[in-house]
DNA sequence: GTCTATAAAGGGATAGAC
DNA sequence: GTCTATCCCTTTATAGAC
């Protein structure tokens, strides 16, 4: 998924550039982070963008080659960070509770590093798949989503949730609540609904 | 709020127009509700809306002044109902849990006809509030989160709740649980979380 | 109530100087 | 790495014919 299409894909590099995002492309990103998240991809210009960051909106485009990169940047590190996190969940083999405590408690640590990624990934979403730059997002969607339900399924079928469960009621709740950015979390694990 | 600005608000009115949003007003607000629902307000064109409906864009402003207007017949026409509804309700002075049962569950009604109401009201609230024609955006939001708020402190100070509730935390759980438009409601009152 | 035609403003993006 | 200058396109909104 984002993986992959970041390898394929030709950044504009420049001398300094070691081969990652450079130290001006992090700190201008956190910027259109910012603004995306608080008044919406459509809605923030470029020129709000450079704006904010002291520079003039053509003086954008020698880190970013549209508008378009910048949010597919922010996003793509945000999913592929969750999904390594969430793998190296799946990988430690733990029963299924432990499991889904632990997907849980790293969703919510993600919700610090990758505040306004995750609100814009909730807000334009939708609206961001119809690029296909952008495709990977409904895929990623369905991926957290299977990762979720497959969890809780184990957990019923193995018995160490209760069995009238309704798997799919189980999950939106959960995922309502990770994605429900706040500062009200403590690690506790809301399994019952 | 709301009402008081329609009552304000001058609109053109035709010859067939009685005193209310006309049927062929309505028809284009629900057509303009689900595009702005689906794409954002932002992202959807008048020309969107217009060719959703079968005409050209100019005609639209036939039968509204502007596209802040049509969101804003949108909005108000969501918000004051629920608000009288929430009204009622409190005016019928029952007990704290059945009170903020019957506040849950006329949230829930409101979903299935106002679906694009409260998905444009979750989205576009921040940005929209922006204009002044849609200050009341907030003002609503507050109002609602009191009354919400009131009645479950009233009924942690009755006992009718726990009293280690944390009033905010259930405030949340409540109105994210409640936006969240879905088809899985069925009024039980999940008071426990 | 809709269409034609168009005005006025703002959007993303580019080329080349510094 | 940033600025100047500008292109081209889309947007909201208007005026008047039908």
């Amino acid at each position: 998924m984002a993986t992959n299409r970041a390898s394929k894909r030709g950044r504009r590099r420049t001398a300094t550039d070691d081969g990652d995002v450079s130290v001006r492309q992090a700190e201008l990103l956190v910027i259109a982070g910012e603004l995306f998240a608080k008044n919406g991809y459509v809605a923030t210009t470029v020129r709000d963008i450079a704006d904010a960051a002291g520079i003039l909106s053509g003086s954008l485009y020698h880190h970013f080659e549209s508008k378009e990169q910048i949010v597919d940047e922010i996003l793509s590190a945000y999913l592929d960070s969750l999904l390594e996190r969430y793998q190296e969940t799946l990988d430690a083999d733990l029963g299924p509770r432990e499991t889904l405590e632990g997907l849980i408690r790293e969703s919510f640590d993600a919700v610090d590093q990758h505040r306004s990624a995750i609100a814009i990934y909730q807000n334009d979403r939708q609206y961001l798949s119809q690029f296909e730059r952008l495709a990977y997002l409904p895929r990623a969607a369905k991926k957290f989503e299977r990762i979720l339900m497959d969890t809780i399924q184990r957990g019923v079928d193995q018995g160490a949730f209760r069995s009238n469960l309704d798997v799919r009621f189980v999950y939106r709740f959960v995922r309502d609540d990770v994605f429900t950015a706040g500062r009200w979390y403590r690690p506790d694990g809301p399994l019952s609904a």
